[in-house]
DNA sequence: TATGAATGAGTCTTCATTCAT
DNA sequence: TATGAATGAAGACTCATTCAT
């Protein structure tokens, strides 16, 4: 997954064919650059300057790209809100079943998050900043559900919880694992549990969880471990200590 | 439930004999004020001298009760650990069954944020924001996990995603349900599909998770209703739209 | 003529006595030092640094008494437009004839920026930038020259234009002053034009502008030269040369 | 009246027919977009980037024709400068009377200055912020001034209050009017009043005032009525309400 | 202890100017 | 010469913290 969304990435091309390829690295350098503030930090901490030298620009440089530090921040989310968008189709394409949809989902953004802890620690910190990223999660969310249902795999009561439980236990392992608390197979672990909240019966969650998950393709340019040079060291989360 | 422990109240009351009533309420007024800031904008927009507004007192007061803003923080977040504990312990004290204490936990939780949308929003910004609260909450929940799990209750995996699946959903919902996204019972169906989740047989998480819940001695002084004179309104959460 | 008016200084006064004198103090100083940069440099040129500077104050403390750059300028344009109606009161305040009232006031103006270069300079930039001064100018001139028109002293066959020549000249003629092109009885002379400007006959409008003037009791606080350490020299005005 | 002097226009004449045609343009689609932001909001509001924006250049561009924003001014005020001798030249060329030169002058100004608001707000503006700008107007008028003085026609004290009450009251009418209170013929009646402050008869100060103005020939390729598409806008002054 | 004016380090933002293409 | 991204100095503004009263 890249930092770009695919629609940023053709337009970054187009320009690329222009020689205006300087222009677009810098936008991408100052989004990977706020990625990974949100990572370290969170959505409150982004401060310009320090945004400026992440991305080895200067300082007014950021305004060439964005009219505000607000508008960083929205830019931000709406990247990360339609990557989640793309992401999510991606790896259930070919899956016709609601709860292995799901489960597909839940695990990606697990491993995903494992793999990419910048990623994670900015999907973390916008989620609950930014309903923007909660719609695009929500949207895509919703539709398996309600497909799952209608397939008699998955028995709630009400989709509107079954929506926040599935969303919130997800956003919360990954923050679990930022801190520390990772386990074999705990994408495993949480989806079954969730697929059995969700009231798929006991050995179809077993299985579901387990199916292998469809192969991503990898363009990941974010650094694999986020650089923690300043700022004040992450609390370890004592939750799943 | 009140802003300030059972311990200081106590101390408060002994201060009250000694004459010292207005320092003793001065400091819970600065809480109460911080909780209702945390409510209203979550823990990074606390600044100082609104807190001093809100709470009546000049800006140079609050340094008479906490060493610095961090201090403030901190003592909030002490503050409501400690009524964690407290409210946990009072609601599921005659409680023998694992499954049901924690059942008891998770709907107390929700049903309080319900009544107490200052004492919801200072908890759910608290969670994501402070350690001690997440500790707090873990050492009671996983006590009752490990019941439930030893009087084969209880069949999970992984204790510590047990933990976060618990913990988050329920936080995660109380969010939900100050965005608006409340519905009647949702306490009960949360807690059934959570149930489920921790292995619970369907028919036993049907019958506990609409126990009736103990009676709490209700001490609350938080306004029901928080004001929202300032600050960026809250966005509406799409998740569970 | 002071530099704050007469309600501010009650303000002062009754908070000196309730132990604010320095309250009053930093924000008198404050316009003053607003005043005298308008004076050097123009509206334009105010920075809050420099004007902090000038007031010796830290940068912080104008914010305690002005929302904005923007409140500065608006405060010290209202206090100025308060400061001319109450001088041109005093000045004409027993004067019956119109065209001896506005004799006085031209005369005033002239003389009392002669005195007071840091004032005329801040009257001369904020008469073209603000309009209430303006506005507070015209409002007075306008009495007077109506008085003047009924009394068969004025004939002129346009008040609004009256208004604006009586007005745009004294002003220039305070600009020229303040480049240096002052000579003896100046203000006599202009008020001898504008009255034959307006329609006076020849000997009235030089008796007129001859009338000693009344006595003003003298309150001012500026500094009768101003200080002008920093800022473009100030251009020679080549008009009266 | 064009923007360009007849000098620049030479110049330019003699540039296109050596195939430089678009220098020229450039540099006069720069001058003439300085001059309508002067016109909309002042000379010290006048930014490079909207200036290379309105004349449709990148902001480097603007660099190739002057050194520096100040160099930008200046040129400004020059060609200004030389259009007012060219102006009031042409338009007093075959008058002998100096009475009868200077309310030409006076109501040439004031006339051109309606019909081309873009120009009088330039004018308006850079007459109080650049002394060359003065001194061109102070000039011209200097020597009709002794003209009318040695014939008789005028009857003043000094010279240098002279120039300035007709040079100030000519620019604040100009303004006047930019601010909407312009009435018909008020050139005539100001241009009256000023003969009158002049010393000049009655009887002559009404005939001079009404003499039919010389033909223009007119080159203006100003826009009739200035965009003010951006900007705080323009204050109504009160003065002549 | 309470007050609230003052402080100043830190951030956001603008805009004249440079320079590689 | 034209372009426009990049620069960075400068100025506006915030807010935790101090301190004299």
């Amino acid at each position: 997954m890249d930092t770009l969304t695919q629609a940023e990435q053709d337009a970054a091309q187009q320009q690329l064919t222009r020689g205006h390829k300087k222009k677009a690295k810098t936008r991408q350098a100052l989004l990977q650059a706020a990625l990974s503030i949100y990572a370290e930090k969170g959505v409150g901490e982004l401060f310009l300057n320090e945004l400026a030298e992440k991305a080895a620009v200067s300082n007014g440089t950021v305004y060439n790209y964005f009219r505000s530090r607000e508008a960083v921040l929205e830019a931000v989310g709406i990247a990360l809100a339609e990557q989640f968008s793309e992401q999510i189709t991606l790896v259930s394409k070919h899956i016709e079943n609601g709860a292995e949809r799901v489960a597909a989902g839940i695990r990606m953004f697990i491993r995903q998050g494992r793999n990419d802890p910048v990623w994670a620690g900015a999907v973390v910190s916008v989620f609950q900043y930014d309903s923007k990223i909660r719609t695009a999660v929500a949207n895509n969310l919703l539709v398996d559900l309600q497909l799952g249902l209608s397939q008699r795999v998955f028995h709630y009561r009400s989709e509107s919880i079954a929506l926040a439980l599935v969303a919130f236990a997800t956003t919360g392992m990954m923050a679990a694992i930022l801190e520390g608390h990772d386990q074999p197979d705990c994408d495993i672990t949480l989806t079954e549990m969730l697929l059995l909240g969700l009231g798929v019966h006991a050995s179809e969650a077993q299985r579901i969880s387990q199916l292998p998950l469809p192969q991503l393709p990898d363009g990941r340019t974010t650094p694999a471990s986020p650089k923690r040079t300043r700022g004040r060291p992450r609390k370890s989360n004592e939750l799943t200590g």
